[in-house]
DNA sequence: ATATTAAGTTGACATATGTCAAGAAATTAG
DNA sequence: CTAATTTCTTGACATATGTCAACTTAATAT
């Protein structure tokens, strides 16, 4: 497929006519990463605006214990760290591949003269901004404010396939151990908010699990 | 002063003209706060896109302990919890005013007409989004990568005023007991990067503490 | 189906930080 | 300057969560 056509694709740009697009493709190449592959690491300057087109990437800082905290999982068509580009900082954690992928990397400095002055893009670039307040702001209701308790009652809550990762990758999203997430699953079980079956625990008492942490 | 004499003032505003700037004010009001009165709560709706323009905010959050996470302190001449009214959402954080002081409160959905599509009002409001991701991004490498000692050392480094503060207020803005900051400083004291003044503590180097945190 | 490997669980213990209480130091008021 | 009040410091202890190691269970390969 031609970039102009995968281009069009994106919701951010949905709405620029074929001369638009043209010229944006015109602006921008294409990046294909394997799984696992690093796409910038923290401090690193950004080169280009950045857009994920494919794939699962995960953005990350690192703590003074090697402790993985993840900042965002970004799924296809979302703006990747546009602030660092906007603002013209360093890149403020790290990003990987979760799966195999693909980035369009976007001459800033043009994009910014032609499109940002579009209404529609502008409001888009918004939404995206936006989006990422309200993450972070998630990031840190669920990692400062509540405990780890209550922080494993919100995630099951809020996140449907919680259950069905497995007991490791829960515990990473979380932020804890997967001791610590062990022992409260069980506890969870114990009041007959979860029951364990064949394949990991189940969802019994959703109404239970809120009150812990509202 | 007339309303629009002190909208003309906020930088976000500095490019309209005379026009414009009537037709904000007719779209605005005033209002006014002592020190301590609450702006709003954490849940409410907003009501209005509201622009700090004397005083200082203070926007935290509440953990399961009663204990308040400062997410940001406002100075004039910034818009609050624009995103929340931007995308229709509940405040996700409340609001005190730290001193006396005054907001403006505007009509969203006319403001979005009438400024957003102007792209000097529309640069300013990206300015603004960007602002916040990046206090936010602070207030999580504050709070969750580093731990309490790095924590302590990089205000240190990154506020002038840290060392003038009352250890009370210092513990409250690094989020821990004043009693650990207390033993925190005391290493540091040891360490020779601080030394006990007749007045608290003084910075004597800054090398030394910068190295803990990076 | 059995062997092998990976994942989850459990208990014992370690660590960082919070909490409480008493006393010391500093600030403010009289 | 002394008394009163507030803030700071210190030690003892509490608590949440992490770490390690042994064991159990589940998944996968042969």
């Amino acid at each position: 497929m031609y970039l102009h056509d995968e281009l069009k694709l994106v919701k951010c740009f949905e709405n620029l006519d074929k001369h638009e697009l043209n010229y944006l493709a015109s602006i921008s190449h294409k990046r294909d990463f394997q799984k696992g592959e690093i796409l910038f690491y923290e401090k690193e300057t950004p080169k280009y605006l950045t857009l994920l087109i494919a794939g699962t990437l995960k953005v990350y800082k690192t703590d003074s214990k090697n402790n993985e905290i993840v900042l965002n999982r970004f799924r296809p068509n979302s703006l990747i760290a546009e602030v660092a580009v906007f603002e013209g900082m360093n890149y403020p954690a790290s990003a990987v591949f979760d799966t195999a992928g693909s980035v369009v990397e976007i001459d800033f400095s043009k994009f910014k003269n032609e499109f940002l002055t579009n209404p529609e893009v502008a409001f888009n670039f918004f939404r995206s901004l936006a989006k990422k307040i309200r993450n972070l702001e998630d990031v840190i209701s669920l990692n400062i404010v509540l405990d780890a308790t209550s922080r494993v009652a919100k995630y099951i809550c809020n996140h449907d396939d919680a259950l069905n990762m497995k007991n490791n990758e829960l515990a990473k999203h979380l932020h804890m151990s997967p001791e610590t997430l062990s022992r409260i699953l069980k506890k969870f079980a114990k009041l007959s908010f979860l029951e364990k079956g064949s394949h990991g625990y189940e969802l019994k008492n959703k109404e239970g699990l809120t009150i812990l942490y509202e």
